[in-house]
DNA sequence: CGTGGAGTTGAATACGATCAACACCGGTGG
DNA sequence: CCACCGGTGTTGATCGTATTCAACTCCACG
């Protein structure tokens, strides 16, 4: 588990043993079954997760009791809700297992432990953050410019593996979509696609 | 025009006079006249814009040749490709004036300077980033729960100012509606609002 | 004046949502 | 081992909301 983690550090900055050594108390393993809530919406977070195996995603419920799913977080992604857990704020949003998952706990003082341990970390978490950021836009982008079908195109595009093993009516409510309106997405593609 | 923006950075953090005389050369202030743009798609951004006076906005065209507003910046805000000012890489949309407006031109060296003379300032630049990940992961999910009239609703709310200045056209753009939806969104609410 | 862009209104259309019924599969307990 | 059950996905029919296309008004600006 710890393995994991070390080596996606390595492959995003240069670490030496000393300074993973440094860190690792800051976070620790956790592993829950499917359907377990890690964070409530208006709780505080206390630490963000990295997906070590299984997946993890962060969703809201609208007023009309229906989920909207904004990520979901497979082996080697983060996630968490940086402005609750920087900010000591009460979170947006809920985030729970889809499947059995093993991840990292990683405590709040983690970031500025990293910082000092390992300089060049704080570019590559703020990184981290702008591509994130960038992936919101283009997410908001297809829902202003594309239909239902061409953003089911787009996601099997970009998380190929993802749409293998999502339940389909987790898949809609990413996209924005009902789970009948993807099924009938899919039956058309599969015709004259 | 200096004179704004030093009194917003002093407002976010404290600063000396000093600290401000070492970031000054890092800006440049700038005037232009509505419609003009200041980045291009594609284009690798130079630097950030603070906005002392008017309003600019970023926007994409899609290929039916739709414009979809991304953000509006007016008086004290921020706008900028980050990712493309940051990582030199092609911008993602475009940014442009939506009336004649004096803004600051602040160049990529701006930001680690800052953070050498006011390191404090790192946490500030850093909470903007997120709470900007957070207004984006907010509009996402207004598109995935709402309607285009709450969608019309929020924005007055959150935005009064912008609803009286802005063409209406823009507005609608913005909310993901046509302009003849919004016109009747408005009648809607006029009537038996 | 005259021109063009912005906003409004109407009618027809298309797309996705809703409601309802059913097939399929996987797991549980008798 | 089989019967049952709930959840998931499919399909059909209907409905509603927003889009499209078109015409017209109004106003700002040359």
């Amino acid at each position: 588990m710890f393995k994991t983690f070390e080596a996606y550090l390595r492959s995003k900055i240069p670490v030496t043993d000393e300074q993973l050594r440094q860190i690792e108390p800051f976070y620790k393993p956790r592993s829950i079954s499917k359907g377990q809530i890690i964070l409530y919406i208006n709780e505080v977070s206390e630490h963000a997760c990295f997906v070590v195996n299984g997946c993890l995603r962060s969703y809201v419920i609208d007023e009309k009791g229906k989920e909207h799913i904004i990520q979901f977080a497979p082996e080697n992604w983060w996630i968490s809700e940086q402005v609750s857990l920087i900010d000591r704020e009460p979170s947006m949003y809920f985030i729970d297992a889809v499947e059995d998952t093993a991840y990292l706990a990683i405590d709040r003082a983690f970031f500025a432990q990293l910082h000092n341990v390992v300089p060049a970390a704080r570019e590559m978490m703020n990184m981290l953050q702008l591509y994130s950021l960038r992936s919101f836009q283009k997410r908001l982008i297809s829902h202003l410019s594309a239909s239902g079908e061409e953003r089911y195109l787009a996601f099997l595009k970009t998380h190929p593996s993802l749409a293998l093993r999502l339940p389909q009516k987790m898949i809609a409510s990413y996209l924005g979509v009902t789970p009948e309106s993807l099924s009938r997405i899919r039956k058309e593609l599969a015709s004259h696609g």
